[in-house]
Order: structure tokens, then sequence, then C-alpha cells
DNA sequence: CGCTATGTTGATCCATATCAATAAGTGTGG
DNA sequence: CCACACTTATTGATATGGATCAACATAGCG
């Protein structure tokens, strides 16, 4: 494990909203102490439970936040680059409420978690940058617990290709963004039934072949998943 | 509506972890624009989709955040004195994920959203408070999320029991702190359901009678419900 | 290739929702 | 204080969404 990280990669991360804000003197300070690893898929970077002894941040491949209570586990959220993970356990110097581990092969930054809280307390543009970070955290969570109460599968997953759509670029056909058991996960259900779900939504226009899918009837699907910014809009 | 919160309120605000930190003249400055007002119980104070204009903080009473989609109605949560609610969107400035109503007759105060982010972005002991419980807030829909996601409903009540004694001090007898039908909703289960899921606890040694619940056999309900502080823990 | 992980399909089971009827509270005005 | 209305809680019967188990198909990958 290297120490100090490469100064390649710091522009990357400070072109984050959360690092863009704060003074070149504690950016420094918070670069010195970090480490940039490139890991393998399927490593477990973090365990729920465990101090959060380092604030994370993807720059390439991805990560799955996960949890597990009495021998079941769950997705819990995706972390695509460039973004940070455990900003709320570093910030309240609190265990870990979830794990996380590498989809792909991935390229992880490791910031120490009290130089984090070090800087955040004198870096007043640092410490808006987090409360908006936070903020943002939030209502994401929000807005996925109101996915999970108010909707059943079918409701999810339609509404999920239409985001899914949408992040495209609006076209009628394209990637669905993960594997179908994760995705299955993510959307609180069993794989068996994600399967049996894309059948559901045959009737609305939605066709599937493998990763691939293509939406022949935009009306009727969003007129079946009845899509809501209060739940679906990524941005606010 | 009377503009100007009276003086006599001062000190239960000022006691919030949220306020405790501020200069004494952002303190004011907040205080000279608010309001406190009381309102009836079932009156809808705030309405998701709607500009957030005001943090409001619970001074007493009990308010239930709750969400709609298709005709349907769950609820997120209970904000009890002395709290406060809506403050993501407040600093986001984004619309309202959550409704609000009291469930009680509650007194209110009303602090302008654009006064809590001009202080903000000036006084960092506020700054860091907001932090803190935006972190907090943030591990309080997860910790919920893993409930839902990770448990059935029978194991969620059990577990909420146990939560619900632990606040009450610890005795073998205590007060359900709500409403059926609506503790129904907050476990994500129709009321019918919840009726049936205390007769599932009655093996475990769980006995209710109207709002009153008591616990015949500590451990065996524990060892039903297994509690784990990553979910089940409100101080972390 | 063939191995292993992933995805699909069918049969069945279980948890939970829904619908309907009754019972038990709660509050109101006489 | 009671009678009434109205909401909430319980219970039973049934329907349904979704999980589980098992078999098979398919796709990646060394």
């Amino acid at each position: 494990m290297n120490i100090g990280m490469p100064e390649s990669d710091y522009p990357d991360i400070r072109g984050l909203h959360l690092f863009a804000e704060m003074s070149d003197e504690h950016f420094q300070t918070l670069m010195r102490g970090s480490y940039v690893q490139n890991f393998p898929p399927q490593i477990e970077l973090i365990t729920e439970g465990d101090p959060s002894d380092f604030l994370h941040v993807v720059l390439s491949g991805s990560v799955e936040l996960f949890s597990s209570w009495n021998n079941r586990e769950t997705s819990m959220a995706t972390v695509r680059p460039i973004s940070t993970f455990i900003l709320a356990a570093t910030i309240k110097e609190a265990p870990y409420l979830m794990s996380a581990r590498t989809l792909e092969k991935s390229r992880i930054a490791l910031i120490p978690s009290q130089d984090v809280r070090k800087v955040f307390d004198t870096d007043s543009g640092f410490a808006r940058a987090i409360v908006t970070e936070l903020a943002q955290c939030y209502r994401t969570v929000v807005k996925s617990q109101k996915d999970l109460k108010l909707r059943t599968s079918l409701e999810r997953l339609a509404n999920y290709i239409l985001r899914c759509q949408r992040h495209a670029g609006g076209g009628d056909t394209f990637d669905l963004g993960y594997e179908k058991r994760r995705l299955a996960s993510i959307l609180g259900m069993t794989p068996e039934n994600l399967s049996r779900a894309f059948k559901g939504l045959h009737p609305y226009g939605v066709q599937v072949k493998g990763r691939n899918v293509s939406i022949r009837s935009q009306k009727d699907l969003e007129q079946f998943a009845k899509p809501d910014r209060l739940i679906d809009d990524y941005s606010s």
C-alpha cells in the first residue's frame, strides 16, 4: 500500500463538488495522508460495524453497498465514479452501517477520516460542501424508501427502467445498468421474481434481451409506471 | 399569525444541538424572522412537492411525516419535541419529499429557510451542527431501510417493541408509542396484519392490551427478534 | 470446449393484502 | 350519565404478490 496519492489523481478528486470549494492548502493536507489503490472485482472494502477510518472515493470501476442481517443480505446502493461513500459515518465518527465491495476492477482513494473531520472544522467551504452532499444522500434514501413502501415490485421495475432510459439519454433502447441478480436485490426482490416481472411488463411494450432493454411504447409504460419527480428524480 | 417568536420559546430552541453552538447574534437573526404557532390535531403543515420555505421545529405535540403516490399513503417517520424536520429540503432549496401533519395539538416554530441558509453560510458552528444533524438523519433512514428490506413484518414488530421498551426505560411493561393503525403504516404493513402479528408474538411472551405492551419473557423475544445495533440503535 | 455462474421456467408455499363482518373504543350532545 | 355516531381494532375468509425449491437453459470464461 503506497502512502500519498499520485498527483495525477488530484484533478479527479478536486473536481468533485465535495472538494471543489476548499482552500488549496487544506486540499493538500487531505491528499498527503491519502492512499489510492486498485482492487480486483468482488473485494470487500469495508464491513458494516467496523469503525470508519477512511472516507472512500471511487475513481473508476464501481462499488456496491450492501447490508446483512440474520443470514440475509440486501443491496442498498451502487457507487459509480466519481463519488464518495460512507461520508455520514466519517462525519459522525460512528461505525459503518453498510458493507462495500467492488463490482469490477476499481480504483479507490482512501482519505483518513480524522483528516476529513479536522479540515471540516477549519474550512467552511468544505463544510458547506459536505452539508450539500449529505443532504443529497439523505434525500436519495428517502426517495428509495418511498419507492419501496409505496410500490409493488412490478411498479418499481417499470420506474427503474424509465430512470435508466433517461440516464442513458432517452433513446428507446439502452443497457440495463446491472447484472440481473443484483438489480433484483436493489429493487428488493428475488432473481426469479425479476425474471417474471420483465414478462409482466411485456404488455406495456418492454422487451429484454440479455442486458438490453427496448421500449416499444413509451406511453403505455409511463401510464403504468406513473413516474413521480418526488421519487424518481435523481437531480433534486 | 404573529411575526417574531415569543422570547419564552428561545431557550427550548437554543437547547437543540442544532442551535446550541452558534453565536448569539446569529441566533437572534434567526429568531427575529420566525413564527410560532399552535396547531390543532390532523392539520397538514406541509405538502410534498411544495417549495421549502420554512425549517420547522416541533416544540410540543408531535408530527407525522408521510408520503403518497398513486392513491397510496405511507407513514415515513414521527417527529417529537424538541426537534426539527425537513432540514435537507431547506438546505438544498429543493421541494419537500414528504408531507407533514400534526398528530395532536402541537406547537411549531417556523424559521424562514432563506435565513437558515444565510446564517449557515456565515456561522461555522451552525454549519457543523447542521452536518451532524443531517448525518444523523441519513443514518436513521438507512437503518429504517435495512429494517424494511431484511426483515419480515413479524420481525420488524418484535424489534420495534424492543426499541420501544428500551426507550421507555427497560421495564417489562410500557406504552406502545402510537395508535395501532399508524404503527402499522410505520412498520410497512396493514392494520389487520399488525393485529395478527401481535398474536404471532404471543408465543414469545408478548401481551398487548390496548396501547399497553408487556413482555413476559425478555429472553424469548430477543432470541426471536435478534436486535442489531446497526439497525436498532437510535444513538449512533 | 466444458465448467461454473447466471438466468429462466414451473410447481408450490408462505407472507401479506384485501374484503367483509363484528367488536370495542372514543367523543359528542342531549 | 347515557345514547348515538364514528373511528379504530379484531377476526375470519379469501386472493395475490412474492419467495422458495427444483429443473433446466444459457452465457461467460479459463
